[in-house]
Parts: structure tokens; sequence; C-alpha cells
DNA sequence: ATCCAGGGACGCG
DNA sequence: CGCGTCCATGGA
């Protein structure tokens, strides 16, 4: 059965700006301008006409599609007040929030999640969401919405089938032995999930994210920001050292800046909304380079 | 050809 | 602990 549910006059939604802002990787534009995208059990398509974002898509059993979406893009937080909260900090932030205006951070699920971080080290975007494609349709149950195949992100479970040489030859390069190795440490409840997503404390949760092979700071802090909603975390690649450098420390090598500076700063400057404004700032110094 | 991509594990001092 | 080095792969 096809679902369906519109929302009249959303704030802070825009497609391109979601979608291509670096935090998911499983969402492409369709010909119309509509975008349709795989999540944890459902398939979804989004466009917006006029005043209306339109949701279509199929769930895996008797789920409720409604809440999937609501979740998923966080429609009961209003970006309106982050964005004037983060407007008076400085021109920069006002210029890429306006270049961005769109972006709202997705609450995605936490495995896939992991599993699509640990990909993404040292790897880069179009690669990344090949691999996280060929995992899926390998490993993942099929899903079809509008006649056409789509297949789920593996759970746990399933991808416990994959042997490190089949991992390989899915393109994982270096990351395959990780990966199996983080499935394992799932499957066996060595490290828990659940237990992930229920500490208060988000120090705790890092400290257990660590412990996964593959996960180092960086990767561990974009589960935080983009499955466990930590709003004020920081995650610090490439680009944002790059922005950072650029327009508050001005140092000759950007590569000599020191992580725990930038760290300092970003608490300093931004506090608690952290990992939004290191949204703003990544897509707007990464789409205008 | 050489460099780079939303870094991390590992070994060293 | 801080620091270099290596790691697969594909596109520019």
């Amino acid at each position: 059965m096809e679902e369906k549910i519109i929302i009249e006059n959303q704030e802070s939604f825009n497609l391109k700006h979601i979608f291509e802002c670096g935090q998911c990787f499983r969402w492409n534009e369709e010909e119309d301008g509509s975008w349709i995208g795989v999540i944890k059990d459902a398939v979804i398509k989004v466009r917006i006409e006029d005043n209306k974002v339109i949701f279509t898509g199929k769930v895996l059993g008797n789920q409720d599609f409604k809440k999937i979406v609501y979740d998923y893009f966080d429609l009961n937080t209003n970006y309106t007040d982050y964005k004037n909260e983060l407007s008076k900090i400085d021109e920069y932030l006002r210029e890429s929030i306006k270049f961005g205006e769109g972006i709202r951070i997705l609450k995605q699920d936490l495995w896939e999640t992991i599993i699509s971080f640990i990909i993404s080290a040292n790897n880069n975007i179009p690669r990344i969401k090949k691999i996280i494609n060929a995992i899926s349709s390998t490993y993942g149950k099929k899903i079809v919405f509008e006649e056409k195949e789509y297949y789920l992100f593996p759970t746990p479970e399933e991808l416990s089938k994959a042997t490190v040489e089949d991992l390989r030859k899915l393109g994982l390069g270096f990351r395959d032995k990780r990966i199996y190795e983080t499935t394992r440490l799932i499957n066996e409840n060595t490290i828990s999930l659940e237990e992930i997503e229920n500490f208060a404390d988000t120090a705790r949760a890092r400290e257990e994210l660590l412990k996964l092979d593959g996960v180092g700071p960086k990767v561990a802090d974009c589960i935080l920001l983009f499955s466990l909603k930590r709003l004020d975390v920081f995650p610090i690649d490439v680009w944002v050292r790059r922005v950072m450098n650029d327009l508050y420390i001005h140092n000759e090598d950007e590569e000599k800046v020191n992580k725990k500076e930038l760290q300092c700063l970003a608490e300093e400057k931004f506090k608690g909304l952290s990992g939004i404004a290191q949204q703003y700032l990544f897509y707007w110094k990464r789409e205008t380079a």
C-alpha cells in the first residue's frame, strides 16, 4: 500500500540542502525534481509543490508512515530558532545560513549511520554512496515502490553473512575488516546499540562508539550528530578545518591547525549548536569552493 | 602520473 | 600522549 502525507508551510525545508549537506548517502534526485531515499524500513519520495511538502512511500510491515517521516526529518523541531540564535554570532554564520537555509539534521538509524561513516573514512561521497548501495542490494531486503525495486540497509544479522572477502568485492578497500569486525561486535552484543541510544551522557555514548573498529573521533562525532541528535558535537574533517581556518584562525598551513584548538573555538563560539553551525559552514564552504 | 576523498589503526619515541 | 605511516579504490 502506498503511503502519503502532506505538510503545508513547513519552515526550513529545502531538499537539496537537506540531502546534499553531507549527512546522508541514500537519497537521489529524480528527473522531476523529487528525491527518493531508502531509510531504515521504508522507501520515501519527497517533492515540493508550492507551499506543500509531499511525502509518499512504502513501509515494511505495519509501521506508521507519518511517525517515520516526522522522526526522520525532525519535523517537530523549529530550525528558525536555531538560525536566529546562530545568526547573532557573526557575518560568516549569517552568510552560511542564508546559503543553506533549508538544512535540517536528519535522525538516521544508528546501525546504518555507524557503518556508513566507517565507510566514509578517507573516501569521497559518490563512492561512499555506491558502496552503501552495493551492501544494501546484496544483503538487504527488497522493497518495491512505484514498480521499482529498492533495497533496505541490511540489519546487523543480515550483514553478518558477509565475509571479509565478500566485503572487499563490494569495493570497501581497507575498510572491509573494520566493517566485518564492527558487525561482529554488534551481533555478539559486546557493544549494545540499544545501550548507546539510551545514554543520557554524550561522552559515555562517544566512549562506547570508539570501541567499534573503524570508529575514531571524527566518525564518532558524525554518528552522535546525524543519528543521536547531539547538536553540540562538532565533527572536524578537512572541509571544516579549512573553513574554520579561513574565517577565524588564518594559519598559513591549514593542516597544522590543531584539532583541540578547533574544538575549543567551536564550543566557545557556537556552544550547544556547534553541530548545526558545522553543517551550515561545511555545506557553504564545500559548495562554493 | 599524482593527488585527493567527511580518517583510523598501528607502531614508535 | 603526540606524531608519522600505511591503508584500497576510483575520479580528477
